[in-house]
DNA sequence: AAATAATCGAGACGGTACGTCTGGTCTTACC
DNA sequence: GGTAAGACCAGACGTACCGTCTCGATTATTT
């Protein structure tokens, strides 16, 4: 009798793809409150069915879309000097997050405040993959012997990203080269080995 | 001639309270995204119209509602220490944001993110008051020869309170005590007078 | 200014009149289901009280708007022959409810339907007169022998006129010159004394 | 190849039966003016939606619901006399009228004022069907020689339905015997041929 | 090549809430 | 001290989407 059977899960991946991009302009044109679930199938001339079928929720729907398309951005780069890789980095984000990604970061946010699906998704697919990269320039700058080696890569990671996503999300201008260079002096500062650090500081302030 | 007409608006300010208690009920029964106005007027017995009437949108509203509860909190001591002062004010915000408080100013956050009305409200209602107190315990921290007098003080609070704010949103936990003093030590040594601050800052860590 | 002193009830009655004038106006306009207490109130510059106060509802109020304006028409003439008189009433009648005081009328009666308050000024303020008038030409022609003495007016009325109201609630055409000479062939015939009533019909036809 | 499709409205034949029952009943008890498309899908347990897929209007809900119901009523016999049947049938519609159907008729009739759409349903749904079952009675009196051949049918009913209406409509009584003669004589004499009514016509048209 | 079965588009369905409109009552401030 | 202006509670309006549920019509293996 039991026999088993093959799982044909045969789903269409090129319907998942028309989904997605029909989703992230969507996103794009009015923003993530005023997606639908509705309008994504009629705009990807889709029934709801399938939508329903692969995604849990909106925000989670919202996330892959936008994971598909802004995920390959944003790396860190390497030249000599940890330290200065990890500036550079932090003023790119701030120039992409000045700009339209900037809006459907912050609603993606936003939104996974009240869906804890969207939230995991989120931090998984987004946040984590960039803070390990960050933890990468910040163990090369460990090996290089620019800082600390007991330094905790998770701690130094939020006292430096936190301040950025903080003023997104408050409507402050992310673009502050004041607030970055200062918030660069407290962190790195903080992290540096070299005991010229604070002199160092002082001077540039 | 042309005496100024007083303005005409009689609202009844025993029904807005009304309003706004039940309001902050469904807030903390149900959460924000489940918070209607259709909800609100019933429990608050009133109709539909009296809301719209005064309130531009359901984010506004529930600002309202939570700070006509949550403002008068959070203050800080003052004590020798301005430093210490900030030290114990950013533990008991963490504490505070640990529990119901901390969900629903995620979520006030989280909806700000659509509405750039409930966003300005609750800057201008939460956000910038406990500002301006964080100010005064900086003003202070200079004043006695505790701090640098050349900090901005909307830097450093960024910085402080920034990453707390960031792991509040990203799901990260919020009592973390390494994580805390950890930031202290960045930022208040930051800010510090004393030669002293790195060599103390080495001690500790 | 000119401080014009007491003249208690004086304002009243130039009120009621710009309320009745602006009633008539939207009824004109929008048609009865369209008209509001509170569009006449605002077109009328009067507050939704005073109002209230005199009518006891919409159907009443515009009852009364539509009688101020439109009663003193739809007059019989008074020639030789009431017979005559009569059917050239009864053409009047239809070319005038043929056009917007047609409309109005179907209205009325339309609304009267839901309203008994209504229903009754209606037929007090309107039918009624119309009624009376009619059966005034009736007796005339009693007198002078065209009709039968045992005649009972009521029913000739509602034979004669029941149809057009009848065609104007249904859509139908109202001054359709077969239907009108067929329908006055019957009933007139019918009350006719003379065996010649019968040939004067066919001369004419 | 090119089939004609078939066309896609899969509708739910049993939720419309249920929402006509429900409109029948709250139409029954509370009459026109208080029925409400919220208060039938509550009743019906159905969704808003579902009645506004299927009906463009209040009345257009109300007058299906009637014509479910009442249709299959007010038949004409068919006795030797064909004047008889008609002057049966005149009674059996003011008796029927003189009840709950009446009331209902005078409010879709009164409806139907402020509603094209209504007015049309109830025309060809409920008054014309009636017409054509009189026309036939009218034919048959023609072909036995009853009635004169050139009477025009159309204007016949309303000459003798009119004044029914009229004063259904106007709050008359509609089961006065002596009106309803009354009527019968100036119409059903109107259009017989037999010499009692009027022998001079007969003979010459 | 035919049979089989998951997947698809379409959209009807019972619902919830929206934001608006109006009803009828009650309140306030001016004249 | 009467009235305009309008706030108030109530509740229906017609619309937008929700998430579930059929429908046939593709397709893509499996037999």
């Amino acid at each position: 009798m039991s026999i088993e059977k093959a799982a044909p899960r045969r789903r269409n991946q090129a319907t998942l793809e028309v989904i997605l991009a029909a989703t992230y302009e969507l996103l794009q044109q009015n923003g993530f409150d005023r997606l639908t679930i509705e309008g994504v199938a009629a705009r990807a001339g889709v029934g709801k069915t399938t939508i329903y079928r692969w995604w849990p929720s909106r925000g989670a729907l919202a996330v892959d879309a936008f994971l598909a398309v802004v995920s390959p951005q944003l790396s860190f780069n390497e030249t000599a000097s940890a330290s200065e890789d990890i500036r550079q980095q932090v003023r790119r984000l701030a120039a992409v997050y000045d700009g339209e990604v900037g809006k459907i970061v912050r609603e993606m946010i936003g939104s996974a405040q009240f869906d804890s699906t969207t939230l995991a998704l989120f931090n998984e697919g987004y946040l984590q993959p960039r803070r390990t990269a960050a933890k990468a320039a910040l163990q090369r700058g460990i090996e290089q012997g620019e800082f600390r080696a007991d330094l905790n890569p998770e701690h130094v990671i939020d006292a430096l990203y936190g301040p950025v996503y903080y003023r997104l999300l408050t409507g402050a201008s992310i673009r502050d080269e004041a607030f970055l260079s200062t918030l660069e002096a407290y962190v790195l500062d903080g992290i540096s080995l070299k005991g010229t650090a604070c002199d160092q500081r002082s001077l540039r302030e």
